[in-house]
DNA sequence: TTGTAGGCGTTATCAC
DNA sequence: GTGATAACGCCTACAA
């Protein structure tokens, strides 16, 4: 122990907790760290756990981990977390279909104070009274406090834009991940359509996964179809790479022959030189932390919806 | 307590953790069960651990979360670490110059077996006798049981492939942040030219962030130089896609007027239709967590070296 | 096959 | 301003 080195234990505690001041005289303070930092002492992040019945640490709990975005949200959660002296437990159920509790939420008990569920179902067992906070992310449930974005202000100022450019058919790649977030998008696609008097039901949709190759290959499906309209509307930026570069393999001229837009932003999206409706994916990491911190103080915070911005880019108005 | 429930708590013990078989009659195991599904009881994580010194998580430290291959990594790690009922902590330390101790890892003493490094240093602290395991990704420290890819053999793959196609003089965009994977890049590619008789010294080389705005503004410098030779070599796919677009912009063909070749074959690299070395960036994950397991079950674990494998696509040859 | 008792390292309460 | 003491919930002898 490292109390050997000074004079007592109790005040180790309370130096070592930050709840020195005002009840510890500097001098003995200085001893304790001194001590600590000549032994190499920690406290035990265990011991404090149990027996403060709070473990500073927070899961997260994500469908991809793999997906740029959520790179991007896992850093803004992960900084904000990290100021408040928390840390994040990565739980990555890979698009698993677990209805149940996830195991990893399971073996967490006591040590993990809240969770934060990224575009992701939360299990009955998290949702019933007593359980761990909860806060989600691009999804919403009854009676749980969320974080999402504007998606369908973003959706509405890329169709307006591309209707502005003349396009009056707009297909549509969609993600095969389901999730609130693309139904929102499809919802405002084809209320759009709908206002223009065109059946939704009638225009070419297809739907991939997010990665190159899936979406490379259900692009070129769709853009050898005879009916191909001019512009696609994409639930997401890799999606939309996919068009382009597909577009660009059958020779078809961006944005001339397809006008392309999709979402998020990605690097992609600039190397691609691909329109998107842009969203700060660490905003929206770090909004969702604050939350939760809050509903582990008690307070029962608003929900956020933060806002998204139209990037123009060549893949609409070269 | 759920032992309530039942009769005892011992039992609830053996049962929960796995150890009745043999020692508890099956009707109490059951009993035990029923009993805890319904009362909603799980163990608690912080109070084993505290007990038993062993926490079933493991921290991973990484440089920068958003690097898509580092995606890949965590996945493989993550789901390694569940399936041995482990748990992954995630410490994202942004490049940061955290010399010392990251505040993480001393937050986490008791709460962690063992720490991945994945392409970062390791603090002293972690260094000394005595102090948690720690596996090494993509790096190498003298005693530290490490996995990396062969990027060597890739490197060299890489550029013989060049050569093959007919470029002598081979332009270089690295990474601004170092680490030894990508010195072993250049090392490789210094050697090369050298045996061609060319001093790396005197090539047109530059250097970016991981990022398209910073990749594709450098590599514009590049390719605007008079001196820009055939054929450029880049630490990583995102940096060649930044040359590939860059290249487009400035009206440049790919591969007639720059071929360009770069690592990890990222969905970039498809989309954008870039020759690059593979890695199996899942299993570098897994093995990472596979030889922190042995450790912590008191093995020492042979290190482990990964293959690479050169994919050609039409930017080099067309 | 099951129960009892002690202690892991902290923090909180209460005396001094 | 500081020190003793109990308890957080679990696991592991050991006893029954």
């Amino acid at each position: 122990m490292a109390k050997r080195a000074g004079v007592s234990q109790t005040t180790v505690s309370l130096v070592l907790s930050g709840k020195g001041p005002g009840r510890v005289s500097e001098a003995t303070q200085d001893a304790v760290r001194a001590a600590a930092k000549e032994l190499g002492y920690r406290p035990n992040a265990a011991a404090r756990a149990l027996r403060s019945g709070t473990a500073s640490a927070v899961g997260l709990v994500v469908r991809d981990v793999t997906h740029p975005f959520f790179g991007r949200t896992l850093r803004g959660a992960q900084r904000a977390a990290r100021e408040a002296g928390h840390v994040v437990v990565l739980i990555d159920d890979n698009y698993g279909a677990e209805g149940r509790d996830s195991s990893a939420v399971a073996l967490a008990e006591g040590a993990i104070d809240g969770f934060l569920f990224f575009a992701a179902k939360v299990p009955r067992a998290l949702r019933e009274p007593g359980s761990r906070p909860v806060v989600i992310v691009e999804y919403e449930q009854p009676r749980i406090p969320f974080v999402r974005l504007d998606v369908e202000t973003g959706a509405d100022a890329a169709l307006a834009h591309l209707q502005q450019l003349g396009h009056r058919e707009i297909g549509y790649l969609r993600s095969r991940a389901g999730g609130q977030t693309f139904d929102r998008r499809r919802a405002r696609w084809a209320a759009h359509l709908g206002r223009l008097g065109i059946d939704p039901e009638a225009m070419v949709v297809g739907e991939a996964d997010f990665d190159a190759p899936s979406a490379m290959a259900e692009a070129r499906r769709l853009l050898e179809r005879p009916d191909r309209p001019g512009a696609f509307f994409a639930d997401d930026d890799l999606l939309a790479s996919g068009l382009v570069a597909a577009a660009r393999e059958l020779g078809l001229r961006v944005p001339q022959d397809v006008a392309v837009v999709g979402f998020d932003d990605l690097d992609v999206a600039r190397l691609l030189d691909i329109t998107s409706v842009r969203f700060d994916a660490e905003a929206l990491g770090a909004a969702a932390f604050g939350l939760l911190l809050a509903r582990l103080r008690g307070k029962r915070p608003r929900n956020v919806v933060l806002p998204s911005e139209l990037v123009v880019r060549g893949s609409t108005a070269g």
